[in-house]
DNA sequence: AAAAAACCTGACTAGATGGTCAGGTTTATC
DNA sequence: GATAAACCTGACCATCTAGTCAGGTTTTTT
């Protein structure tokens, strides 16, 4: 027997940055960018200060280490989609996506849908160029949905937003509806929640909803 | 002609007090009560810090004011609705009513909003019991609704936060489009998306939405 | 078991922040 | 035009905050 690490442990770091990132997660949440106080996420890993400040320098590179955490979780089918690719099929299931992440990472979503109907006033130059660049081209796909006669004449911000908006207020409500009741939303309540969603935003697109989505 | 003020004259006082709520209204809204800073709200207000605190002694003093101007607005049919009124009509109206201050107040509905959503942190207890009872009493007309067989059995918290989060929503999303696009959401538009939500919310609740609705 | 790497933290600092205060000016009232 | 009330603000302060640093301990590697 060694004491030597194998592949499948877990050193110290990877355990303390994982209670860090979960801790600030929560903190960021509650109080936004500007209001998070360090000691405060120290306090909820259980760490000192010191030591949040050792594996993440800055408060700034600890949220962006959030943020890029939670840009994996947003890419989806919706990234590779074509003006050939059927817009109520690739709308129904981002929507999909979107509620699944606001089940399952309720606070990151919060943060990350903050960011960005604020403006990303926190993002660095590379996350803003990256987030624009994917915001870009999915306006030109809807456009050209639109162009292609696929899809009415609709406001593409606007569409966008609209799937975040009403996603993340589900991260919001089965948050909050936890701490009110002491049961969460459970996953028949979610798929419920899911397809409610889909029907009202297809629809408001002069959309149907595919078979599968119903 | 005489230098006294007449009942229709404003006073400094009166000026500069909006000039201040206005300009915390913007700041605390992006920035939380917590990340919101006195300077910066004096600077958005074109005052020198020391005024704003001349008229608001304490920053605590100065977000009450707002939280209390914002309660007003939320004041609805709703509030006196009882077991007899029909869910269909006051929840519609509701829905309507919740979707105008968004359109109206969009700044103060999302400070709101945050503050009920995160469980009223930094409400004072007046205001938490104000509200608590506002809560028990609406979930209270919910449940005679449900229990009289004119409105299917549901989640009483679910179906208010749903409202709320929802309206909300276009808050943040029609300030977020006038930033955008230089264009604001138009009358037309808000009246699209208000009977789309009292769609959603109602057919989730198994009612059938009143005509003067459709 | 020695060296290196990773990890830890108490004491500290510079700057920001909410708030005070004392002494001023302007406005309203008689 | 004198008095009172309302308004204004530069200088200041106690506290909080992100971040530093130096000197330590533990873990891993050789």
């Amino acid at each position: 027997m060694t004491k030597s690490r194998h592949d499948k442990d877990v050193t110290i770091g990877e355990l303390n940055r994982n209670k860090i990132l979960s801790a600030a997660e929560q903190v960021f949440a509650s109080h936004g960018y500007k209001g998070a106080r360090v000691q405060e996420i120290a306090d909820r890993a259980g760490l000192p200060k010191t030591n949040v400040l050792y594996y993440f320098k800055t408060k700034e590179s600890l949220y962006l280490a959030i943020l890029e955490n939670i840009m994996h979780l947003w890419n989806s089918g919706f990234d590779e989609a074509t003006v050939d690719d059927d817009p109520a099929i690739v709308l129904a299931q981002y929507i999909a996506d979107k509620m699944e992440i606001s089940r399952s990472h309720a606070n990151s979503s919060k943060i990350f849908a903050l960011e960005i109907i604020n403006g990303a006033p926190n993002l660095n130059d590379f996350f803003k160029d990256q987030h624009s660049k994917w915001m870009a081209g999915r306006v030109a796909v809807i456009d050209d949905w639109i162009k292609a006669g696929k899809l009415k004449e609709t406001n593409p911000y606007y569409l966008l937003y609209n799937i975040w908006g009403t996603s993340q207020h589900y991260a919001d409500f089965s948050t909050q509806i936890k701490e009110l009741q002491g049961t969460s939303m459970g996953q028949q309540d979610f798929e419920n929640a899911t397809k409610n969603l889909i029907h009202l935003i297809l629809t408001g697109c002069d959309l149907t909803v595919p078979s599968e989505f119903r």
